[in-house]
DNA sequence: GTCTATACTCTGATAGAC
DNA sequence: GTCTATCAGAGTATAGAC
């Protein structure tokens, strides 16, 4: 008896459907990154079944037959996303050095932003849009970890630490600056004209900028 | 012959339709008004004909008497933004004190944000989705007006009045970070908590990361 | 599991009366 | 100039054969 398949083991406590075939893991993730691929450059109302199925290969109701519905797509694709988007602001150490943690926060924030551009993209458009199924999302868990690791900072710019700072509004430009490579590479790479890499310069830039700002 | 009246006098090169009465410039008004209002909070392909004129206080069929089509009612609110948005940066003045016309740009495009969030989404959510109607915009008047401004701060950094900088970084910089709190309102206004002006405490904030990153 | 055909709804746009 | 009625097309979703 071969020990490493667990027997029809899914996650106690998963709303996700049984146990998958391989075939139908494939699909399913085919599907996620074809819609991911179309929401992220036209939005929720702006993308269509039609151009999603394409991208993925499938006929619209074959897709219809892995997702119930538009919504459901969608959602499955926010819900993947949220997972990892809190992971660069967790792994802030308040035991750390404060201006390693911070800049290392900085730079494993514009990783991800040029890692995955349609998730921040995404993400921008719900945000844009009022954020109607991020509100959830936001007003606890993220808000939660927002409030948590601000008071870390508060407390290293009371101890002299760093530079004496709004926490919130440090995080905030974090924020602003990381994913503007992603959100607006199309203006970006407008202006610079083409062949050159929305990100180019972005790490060594924001990384003085910060140094400065945190200096003591 | 009554003089004042020249006949038919539109200005030559202009597509605008002729002359108009004061009703029919105050529908106008209205419908651009209440398009902004539904375009920046759903992006183009979200919102509908139905409502925009709901919030114009319209019939479908009038708004369309007044704009041939839902392109046009948002080509028209392009146009009437993008002549205002060069302006913050077109100040910017090379005879100027460095730090001094660094800074009061990043304060007029805080206050552009703050004045007008809408445009600032309008604006977003195109960018977001490819830029496909700011393109000639984009790639030829604000980017030869970003190379202009960029040589003066270079040539400023050169000099040692300000730090050394790459300046369309800094240009960047000034944008995702002034224009975050008009297009993230929603996610700042979840996190902070109700009651709050999301641009509470930017603008002393702003002023203090800049100064700081541009002292020589 | 996958496809073709189709039902039904929404939405942009037009016709025509007033 | 403004409205009611309506068309035509797109788009989500379902039925049912294979």
């Amino acid at each position: 008896m071969p020990a490493p398949r667990p027997p029809s083991a899914e996650k106690p406590g998963t709303l996700a459907k049984p146990a998958r075939s391989r075939i139908q893991q494939r699909n399913r993730q085919r599907i996620l990154d074809a819609a991911l691929e179309v929401f992220s450059n036209h939005g929720f109302r702006g993308a269509t079944l039609d151009q999603i199925a394409a991208e993925a290969g499938l006929s619209k109701p074959n897709l219809l037959y892995y997702f119930d519905s538009k919504e459901t797509v969608h959602r499955a694709l926010l819900t993947r996303l949220l997972d990892d988007w809190l992971a660069p602001l967790r792994k802030l150490d308040p035991s750390g050095a404060p201006d390693v943690e911070i800049l290392s926060y900085m730079h494993r924030k514009l990783e991800m932003s040029r890692a995955y551009p349609r998730e921040s993209r995404l993400f921008a458009n719900e945000i844009l849009q009022g954020a109607p199924r991020l509100e959830g999302f936001i007003s606890t868990e993220l808000r939660a970890l927002v409030d948590e690791k601000a008071s870390v900072i508060a407390a290293w710019a009371r101890a002299g630490r760093i530079a004496p700072i709004d926490p919130h509004h440090l995080i905030f430009s974090i924020w602003a600056l990381t994913q503007h490579y992603a959100d607006f590479t199309a203006q970006i790479d407008m202006i610079r004209g083409p062949g050159h890499d929305p990100f180019e310069g972005a790490g060594a830039f924001l990384d003085h900028l910060y140094k400065r700002l945190l200096a003591p």
